[in-house]
DNA sequence: AAGACAGCCAACCGCGGTTCC
DNA sequence: AGGAACCGCGGTTGGCTGTCT
C-alpha cells in the first residue's frame, strides 16, 4: 500500500506535480541550472528508478549532486528523504508489529521525540514512520483520555529519572549529598554515571509487577509479586536486565523516592531483599491511606492533568518552549484547572523547565556544574517544604483527578500514580516552590536540550549489539554495494520483496555480529 | 448516497550543526 | 575566521482513504 501510494502514475504526476522555485532551501541546496525547475510533490516511479540508479552508482550522500548528474528535477533534500524513507533496500514495509509498537513506546519514554535515534533502534523503520505513528497514537490516546505510557513504562522511566538525578549528584557534586539527605548508601557512584533506561538496576520481575496489585496491599504485594503486567514485554526481560550490573544486594531502587522503594533491594538471583537504606532525598512522601492505596504526595504534579499519569520522561523534553513557560503560572496555581487537550499536549511534551533541567544534569552531559549546584539548593529547599506542607498539596493533587484511567482504560493504578508523581517531584505547586521554579527557568544553562543518548553513551555494547542492525546510512551503503543493482531495483517494486528485505536485515545483522559481512542481497532476494 | 470527520502517510519546511573553501 | 554549502532532524502540512452519521 505504501509503495502504491508513494509511486504515482504519470497521469497523477501531471496532476499533482508542481514547481516551486521560491523555496529558499532549494535555492540554497540546488545547484541547478537556471532553466531546470525543481519539482515537488509525490515521486513517480521513473524518478525513483533514477534516484536508485544514482545511489547505487555513487552511493549515498552528496544529494545535491543527484540533480546535477542524473537530471532529476528534485532538490537534494527531497532526494535524500525519498531514499531514506522509501527506496532504501533495508526498509521494512507494512504496519508496525506489536513488538515494534511496544519498542516505540519504550524508546519514546527513553528518548522523547528523537525520531532518528528511535529509527536506529528499529531496523527497517524510518524516523518519519515512527514519528507519524507516534503522533497518531498520541492524539488518539489523548482524545481518549488515556495516559501516554503504560504504567510499567512510566514506572521504569520514573525510576530511571531518579537514578539520573542521583547520578548527577553523586558524581558531580558529591559534597552536596548532605543537601539531599543522602548519607548512608554505599552504591558506587559509577553505577549512576552510566545509567540509562536500558540499564535499570532492577530485574524484570519488579518492572512487571502489575501496578494494580498494589491497590490491595501495596507493601506485601510489592515485595512478593512475581506475575506480569499486561504490558510487560520480552524486551524488558531481554534488555533491561543488566545482570552484570547487579551485584549482590544492590539497591533496586537506587533512586530516592520514598521509604518503601528505598527499602527494597535485590539480590543477584532476583529475589527481594528488604533493607532500609535510609536515604530519602525527595520532596514527597509515599503515604498509605485508609483506602489501602498509595498516594505520592508531591508539591505539584502536572502529570495528573488529563489523567496522564504517565508523564513524559523529563529528559526527553526540550526546555525552551515558550508555550511551556506560559504554563508556569497554571502549575503554580493552587487551584489547577484541567487543561485542554492542546495544552495537555504541551505539558506532555514539555514538563516544567526546572524539572527537566534537573533530570538533564548528568556528569556526562553539559558540565553545568553551576546548574547542578543550583538545583541542589533548590532540592534542599523543596525538601524542606515537603516536610512542612506536602500533605495538603499532595491531597489536592490526588483528589484532583478522581476518574483517572490507566493505559488500557482501567482506573489508574496507584503505582502509576506514583510513577507519574515522581516525574513531578520538583514541579512547583506551592507558592515557594513556584518561586524556585521561576528562578530555575531563568538560570544559566537552562536552554539545554536534554538527550538521553548524550547522557549515557558510555555503555553502548548492549544496545548496539542487541538492537541496532542498520546503524547508519553510511554503513548501510557498504552493504548495499554488494548487491546487484538490477536485483535491487526489482525488489523495490516487487510485493514479495518485503520478506527478502527482512531476511536481509536479519542476515546482515547476524553477519555483522559474527564478522561475516558478505551477505548478498541477490542471494537473499532469491530466497 | 453523500458529506463530515478522523486516520494515515508522504512530502515539505525551517532550523541547526557540520564541513568545506 | 567567516561565509557558503551540505546534511540531518523534528515539526508541520496536505492529500488520500476509510469510517461514521
Amino acid at each position: 500500500m505504501n509503495e502504491d501510494m508513494s509511486i504515482t502514475s504519470e497521469t497523477e504526476e501531471r496532476m499533482t506535480s508542481k514547481v516551486d522555485m521560491d523555496s529558499p532551501d532549494e535555492a540554497s541546496g540546488g545547484d541547478l541550472g537556471e532553466s531546470v525547475p525543481l519539482k515537488k510533490g509525490p515521486w513517480t516511479s521513473a524518478e525513483d528508478v533514477i534516484l536508485v540508479d544514482y545511489v547505487m552508482t555513487h552511493g549515498e550522500g552528496n544529494w545535491n549532486a543527484v540533480q546535477r548528474h542524473s537530471g532529476l528535477a528534485r532538490c537534494g533534500k527531497s532526494c535524500r528523504l525519498r531514499w531514506a524513507n522509501h527506496l532504501r533496500p533495508d526498509l521494512k514495509k507494512g504496519a508496525f508489529t506489536p513488538e515494534e509498537e511496544q519498542r516505540i513506546v519504550e524508546l519514546h519514554a527513553k528518548m522523547g521525540n528523537k525520531w532518528a535515534r528511535m529509527a536506529v533502534e528499529l531496523p527497517g523503520r524510518t524516523d518519519n514512520e515512527i514519528k507519524n505513528y507516534w503522533n497518531t497514537r498520541i492524539k488518539r490516546r489523548q482524545r481518549a483520555g488515556l495516559p501516554i505510557y503504560p504504567p510499567d513504562i512510566s514506572f521504569l522511566v520514573s525510576q530511571n529519572k531518579q537514578n539520573e538525578e542521583l547520578g548527577a549528584f553523586s558524581s558531580a557534586d558529591a559534597q552536596n549529598s548532605d543537601v539531599l539527605g543522602i548519607n548512608n548508601f554505599e552504591i558506587p557512584a559509577v553505577e549512576f554515571k552510566k545509567l540509562e533506561l536500558n540499564h535499570l538496576l532492577y530485574p524484570p520481575q519488579l518492572t512487571d509487577i502489575p501496578a494494580r496489585s498494589l491497590l490491595d496491599d501495596p507493601v506485601s504485594n510489592f515485595l512478593a509479586q512475581g506475575h506480569r503486567a499486561p504490558y510487560s514485554s520480552t524486551y524488558f526481560l531481554s534488555t533491561t536486565y543488566p545482570s552484570k550490573r547487579m551485584r549482590g544486594s544492590e539497591s533496586v531502587f537506587s533512586g530516592s523516592n520514598g521509604d518503601l522503594l528505598n527499602s527494597l533491594q535485590y539480590q543477584n538471583d532476583g529475589s527481594l531483599l528488604a533493607q532500609p537504606l535510609g536515604f530519602s532525598s525527595c520532596s514527597h512522601n509515599l503515604t498509605y491511606d485508609d483506602n489501602r492505596s498509595f498516594s505520592s504526595v508531591v508539591p505539584g504534579g502536572h502529570a495528573y492533568l488529563n489523567g496522564n499519569s504517565s508523564s513524559e520522561p523529563t529528559w526527553a523534553m526540550k526546555l525552551e518552549l515558550p508555550s511551556l513557560q506560559n504554563q508556569t503560572e497554571n502549575w503554580g496555581s493552587p487551584h489547577l484547572a484541567l487543561p485542554s487537550l492542546d495544552s495537555v499536549d504541551i505539558l506532555i511534551q514539555s514538563p516544567p523547565a526546572g524539572h527537566s533541567e534537573s533530570s538533564s544534569l548528568s556528569p556526562s552531559n553539559s558540565g553545568l556544574l553551576d546548574a547542578v549546584l543550583h538545583e541542589s539548593q533548590t532540592m534542599k529547599a523543596s525538601h524542606d517544604n515537603s516536610h512542612q506542607g506536602n500533605e495538603t498539596s499532595g491531597v489536592a493533587v490526588n483528589n484532583s483527578c478522581p476518574d483517572l484511567k490507566g493505559w488500557d482504560g482501567h482506573p489508574i493504578s496507584p503505582l502509576s500514580q506514583f510513577s507519574a508523581s515522581v516525574f513531578s517531584e520538583y514541579t512547583p505547586i506551592s507558592e515557594s516552590s513556584l518561586h524556585e521554579f521561576l528562578s530555575m527557568t531563568t538560570m544559566p544553562g537552562c536552554k539545554i536540550k536534554q538527550e538521553i543518548g548524550d547522557l549515557a553513551p558510555l555503555d553502548e555494547e548492549d544496545d548496539t549489539s542487541n538492537q541496532t542492525i542498520f546503524s547508519s546510512p553510511k554503513t548501510q551503503h557498504a552493504n548495499n554495494h554488494l548487491a546487484s543493482k538490477d536485483a535491487l531495483i526489482s525488489c523495490f517494486f516487487d510485493d514479495c520483496a518485503w520478506d527478502c528485505k527482512q531476511i536481509h536485515a536479519v542476515a546482515t545483522s547476524s553477519g555483522r555480529a559474527s564478522g561475516h559481512n558478505s551477505c548478498s542481497w541477490d542471494a537473499m532476494s532469491a530466497v
